[in-house]
DNA sequence: ATGCTTGCAAAACGTTTGCACAGGG
DNA sequence: CCCTGTGCAAACGTTTTGCAAGCAT
């Protein structure tokens, strides 16, 4: 489920999610094979669709249905973890290696800025024990200007919402 | 745009809104009325087809886009808030009274607990100092399991997506 | 060989937009 | 009275689902 912190090799992830699908009775099929090398080239915070514009571009064929069916399996793994920024459609990142984190999102320039969450951690544990809630993840997010564009006009013109 | 902390009665609330959309050089039509009196009467955290059912019930013949058209006025205007949850569609709460606020959600039932965010704020602030970040808001979200259902089974049986 | 998995297409879903008509300032 | 706002329906983009055929175990 979790724990893949240490491994960072694509035949090492391939051979997590091998194990993971095989103790749930799920089968290694090639589509998922294709998927799970197309995730581990992608950097950063991709979205579904740009993992099949990814296979379209090395001549593999598959189905929309398919990297929507396989997203979840990745995400129970261990190997993804689904990101939602403020729009309808989901986002995903890597989440072996490196540390949890949290995001910063430039209003201006849409620019993602991360930063470790240790203190995010702590500040979770202190509130759920207050509410007596047992915390499983977080989500913590800033929106705002980042450097460049807060050192051009630091004026936040851009409405919240609409027009 | 903000500043409604001392406006709790419908009415302070409409003429709030029709302040907020003349100074705009925006009427306040009747559809606008109706739906913020649904917006008024609705509690916790609803979303946009809830104002619709609402209306519906009340006999008002709302069309859906004037809805869709006027969420944005509202959040403009200061009345409603937009909160994201990790589902596809947009959720709003009221934005008056009461300070502002941070959600757990419970994996199992689902029930959503608020908690107050001054220790958010700040650690927002810290955070923000360190990365020269210009916080305009925050959105800060615990998953989890809530007290009663960590009593009734503690084991995390649920995956984080659907089987 | 069996039945999970696939690709395709079509549906579903929340949201947005185009349009002719209605209504507010 | 003019121009904005409205309701309806159709479009939209993302995600889900139904289905016959394919493929891993």
């Amino acid at each position: 489920m979790a724990g893949l912190a240490n491994l960072h090799t694509p035949d090492e992830l391939h051979e997590a999610f091998r194990q993971f699908l095989r103790q749930r009775g799920i089968k290694y099929t090639g589509a998922r094979k294709k998927i799970l090398d197309a995730v581990l080239d992608l950097t950063d915070h991709f979205e579904a669709e740009q993992i099949l514009y990814l296979l379209k571009d090395r001549g593999l064929n598959v189905g929309k249905a398919t990297v929507y069916r396989t997203l979840p399996l990745l995400v129970d793994s261990g190997i993804l973890k689904q990101v939602r920024f403020d729009v309808k459609q989901a986002h995903y990142e890597h989440a072996f290696g490196e540390g949890p984190h949290d995001h910063m999102v430039c209003r201006r320039c849409s620019r993602i800025v991360e930063f470790g969450s240790e203190e995010v951690v702590a500040l979770c544990e202190k509130i759920a024990r207050q509410h007596h809630f047992h915390v499983i993840s977080h989500r913590f997010q800033l929106t705002g200007l980042c450097w460049e564009c807060s050192t051009q006009c630091p004026v936040v013109a851009l409405p919240p919402s609409g027009e």
